[in-house]
Order: C-alpha cells, then sequence, then structure tokens
DNA sequence: ATGCCTGCAAAAAATTTGCAAATGC
DNA sequence: GCATTTGCAAATTTTTTGCAGGCAT
C-alpha cells in the first residue's frame, strides 16, 4: 500500500481510480501501458472506471514525476512507464515487440555535451534503439 | 523538377499529389510538418487534395525511404522531415518550439555497443534532446 | 462542508478505409 | 486500356472537455 504515501507526496489526493492506476504500473507483467491498455485491465479487475478519468491520472502522475511518457515511433498511442529514480533509454525489437531497458553513461554524458555545444539547458531526452532481438535475427537470417 | 527522378527510382508513379507534397518538404521553411499541416499548405497553394492522400503519400514516401517519421513526445501527431543521406537527431526546445540537429559520432557508436551487448541488430534510432535554448533559458532565468 | 475528483456522454483531434471516378504510363 | 491513385465521405482510433453528482479531507 505503499501507493498512499506516494500520492500524497505528490500533493494528490488518495482516490480509488489513483491508486487502482498506480497500483496496476507496479504489479503488471507489461512495464509500458497506454491509457486504453490501463483501461482494460481496470475493467477486467471490476473497477467501475471511466476512460476519461484514466486520461486525466496517466496525466496527473506524468506531473507529478510518477510516471513517464513515451511516444514509440511505431505506436500512435502513448505509454507510461513507472519514473524510476534510475533512469533508463530503451531497446526495442521490431519482430517480437520485446523491450529492454539500458542506461549507458557515455551516451548520457555526450548528450549534455551536444545541447551545451548548442547553447541549451538539457532537461529531458527521449532516446530508443530499434531493431532485432537475438531471438528474432537468427529467425530473420533463416529466411534468406 | 528533381521530384520525378525521386519519385521513379521510389518505384512511385509521378503524381500530382506526390510532387507537391515532395515538392513542400524541399521548399518548406519548417523542417518537421505533420500530415494536417501537410495538408493545409497545399490547400493554401490551390491545390485539390484530401487529407486522406496526404496520409497515403507521407506513408509511401516513407516506405521508399525519401522522408523520415519522428514521434516527439509533446505532439500527439507525427510529423516528417527530408530524409537525408546523413543521419541526424533533435534537439528541441520545450519553450520556443526550435529545434536543432546535431550528428554525435561518439552516441552513434555507443548505441551500436548498448544495442552489441544485448544480441540486438539494431537498425534505427529515435533521440530526441530536450531542454530550452539559450534564448529561452535566459528568459526563464529572468522570471526567478 | 466544500472543493477536488469521477463517470458518462459528447466533442475534438488524428488516422484509416471503402469506393467510384480520375489519371499516369 | 488498365492498373494505380485520388478525393470524398464515413469509420476508427486516440485524446480532451463539460457537467452533474460523489468522495476525500
Amino acid at each position: 500500500m505503499n501507493e498512499h504515501r506516494n500520492l500524497k507526496n505528490a500533493g494528490l489526493k488518495v482516490t480509488h481510480p489513483r491508486v487502482r492506476i498506480l497500483s496496476l504500473f507496479r504489479t503488471s507483467e507489461a512495464r509500458h501501458l497506454s491509457a486504453e491498455e490501463v483501461f482494460q485491465q481496470l475493467v477486467l479487475q471490476q473497477s467501475r472506471i471511466g476512460l476519461a478519468t484514466v486520461y486525466r491520472v496517466l496525466m496527473q502522475l506524468e506531473e507529478a514525476g510518477v510516471l513517464r511518457r513515451s511516444s514509440f515511433s511505431f505506436n500512435k498511442a502513448v505509454v507510461f512507464e513507472l519514473n524510476e529514480k534510475k533512469h533508463h533509454d530503451h531497446l526495442i525489437c521490431l519482430r517480437c515487440g520485446r523491450t529492454d531497458e539500458f542506461y549507458d553513461a557515455i551516451i548520457e554524458r555526450q548528450q549534455k555535451a551536444v545541447a551545451d555545444s548548442f547553447g541549451y539547458t538539457l532537461s529531458d531526452h527521449q532516446l530508443e534503439l530499434y531493431g532485432y532481438c537475438a531471438h528474432c535475427a537468427a529467425e530473420r537470417a533463416e529466411k534468406s
């Protein structure tokens, strides 16, 4: 029930939809969920919740820094994930959809260097690597 | 009128909408355009064109490698830009929307290294740095 | 008690599809 | 001439907004 403290800290009232949604991200197999997916899951859990509320709560949780938003280039819907203390970026398989997370100090440092060289004050970034995971790369090789 | 050769090479028939759209990307002040923006521009040019056609053509040009698609995290609509030979990533100002392009060999190399270490075959990536350009950073500083 | 929150319905925004007519080769 | 492509309209998908009532503090 850590969700309560989390919401309080974010300056948000502890309501049913908020607790449920936050809890879902904590327990869900999939790390990345779209508004529609969150809605579907909650409906499965017998929650009487509106899709509009899901959108509103996701936005609030993002503003509060609890969730992080990403828009993957092959997906038209935006997805969210828990915003964990340690930042990471994504590696995504174009064939099976598998996603891995990585953190690379050199890339992070260079991003800062690039921003500096353009006179920008860096505040955030979005990096996704697209390719084929070992398994899918092998299957693709067979076909040729 | 280089557009003709371009379309031919891409294996696409040289039609009015395709030429117009490609030409727009070549001459437009803004490098990044959404389907709606392309449509608006063509309407201004007196073209009798449908929004659906714009979507279809943009998709075809992307598949042909003539355009490149990006989804910026703060924008719900997808944008396209000319896919120039030399790859680059984006630096975007959160306040004024200014976008700069950069290419950083170290980042590119590290991306490959990261993918390799996870057993992925890298085929593409999307990287955007968000922050405040020199001008906007200064204005923000004043307010405090 | 009272102001923030929610569900529902409806609107808006973004994208896709069906189809008859128009057009490129 | 004939397959491809287009414009229009309608359907989908994704997200936002208005509002009357509900709930947390």
